[in-house]
DNA sequence: GTCTATAGAAGGATAGAC
DNA sequence: GTCTATCCTTCTATAGAC
């Protein structure tokens, strides 16, 4: 492959990504991805055969890094209060530069909920919640969080990260009425998500 | 308008419910409505002129649902931590009704934003906002809640009722690998949800 | 009000020249 | 590798009979 091509094959997978994470699988055409790309339809299908080939290459790759960005938090020596202020930073920071991911791979994995068995393949979540529980074994009990109530508290700290950026459209309208700007809004609820789960977790 | 019409009409409006729900507006296809209701295509147009109108609709019905179910909660002459426990009990019973509904709306408020602005246009949310304030001003002083954070609060509430269905793909997919079943989940969650927000509140 | 038949447009995909 | 031209299917929408 030549640098000609990959430079080609790089501006129409850029192309793509763009319109598919704006109108979806069903909503995205393929002239529109040829136009961005500067080039004609014809080639696109040169590249990647047909539009659901590009579309596979796309959300893989974007599913991915999403799902990515998860495991850093949990690799290293900090203590468990210290990786959920961790985990609201780097993720909501990962999230405001990749604003319409959420909304793109929760719409796509409803439409066709086999793709989440693909991208989840290689991924032990048995060995990864032990791993979590055997490492923190002290603190949770001091806590008072149970291994049944664990995924319980993990969708929760998912849910008040990625939720906002999911239904951006919803909360941008319900924002404008109080005044309120989205990306302030998403500022200061870095610190807010941390404080709230940390102080739930905690006993009285 | 005879009898006969309106249930022509109903049947046609309850098949793209259906439908729109499943595969959202870019998916959904008129010959699919229109075999579900057990008629034939032309009929469609006859009742409802365009797939637009069809579909603004479904869209408005189904969405002005949602958004009701968070209002009468505050209505009431409970206590802060009791219309909590309430919210949760009945805003994922009605999700439990209705699964797929909020990420239909999700999807389809984030293709076209402007859908949002018409949902909301009689809501105030300002007077809203200070309702809540007031009557429960010696809580949330308790609580450690300022004006500025209610929306933190409720946004939060938002996404840990509703995310899990709108990421329910996700979420299926995750439940899969460590043998839970998604509405176990979600039945045990209610608790789970009032406790953790409530908790979370309280000074320590 | 309901049907059959079809118009008309759009979009994915390919043939073939360069 | 890239383009123009075009095929072919799919889908929304309408015409016209009953």
């Amino acid at each position: 492959m030549t640098e000609n091509d990959r430079q080609t094959e790089e501006k129409i997978f850029e192309a793509a990504t763009e319109v598919f994470l704006e109108k979806g699988m069903d909503g995205a055409r393929m002239q529109d991805i040829a136009d961005r790309a500067g080039i004609n339809k014809a080639l696109l299908h040169y590249y990647f055969r047909t539009k659901d080939h590009l579309f596979d290459a796309v959300f893989e790759k974007k599913a991915g890094e999403m799902f990515k960005k998860f495991e850093p938090v949990f690799d290293d020596g900090l203590s468990l209060e210290d990786k959920i202020r961790l985990f609201f930073r780097e993720h909501m920071a990962f999230l405001q530069e990749n604003p319409k991911l959420p909304g793109f791979v929760v719409t796509e994995i409803n439409r066709n909920p086999d793709r989440i068995k693909k991208l989840l393949k290689n991924v032990d979540f048995n060995a990864f919640w032990l791993l979590v529980f055997e490492k923190h074994k002290n603190e949770l009990k001091k806590y008072n969080i149970s291994k049944e109530s664990l995924p319980q508290l993990m969708i929760s700290m998912a849910a008040m990260s990625v939720f906002p950026f999911a239904a951006r459209g919803i909360l941008e309208g319900i924002l404008e009425k109080l005044d309120i700007d989205f990306n302030k809004f998403i500022e200061e609820r870095i610190e807010f998500a941390a404080d709230f789960v940390i102080n739930a977790i905690t006993r009285k």
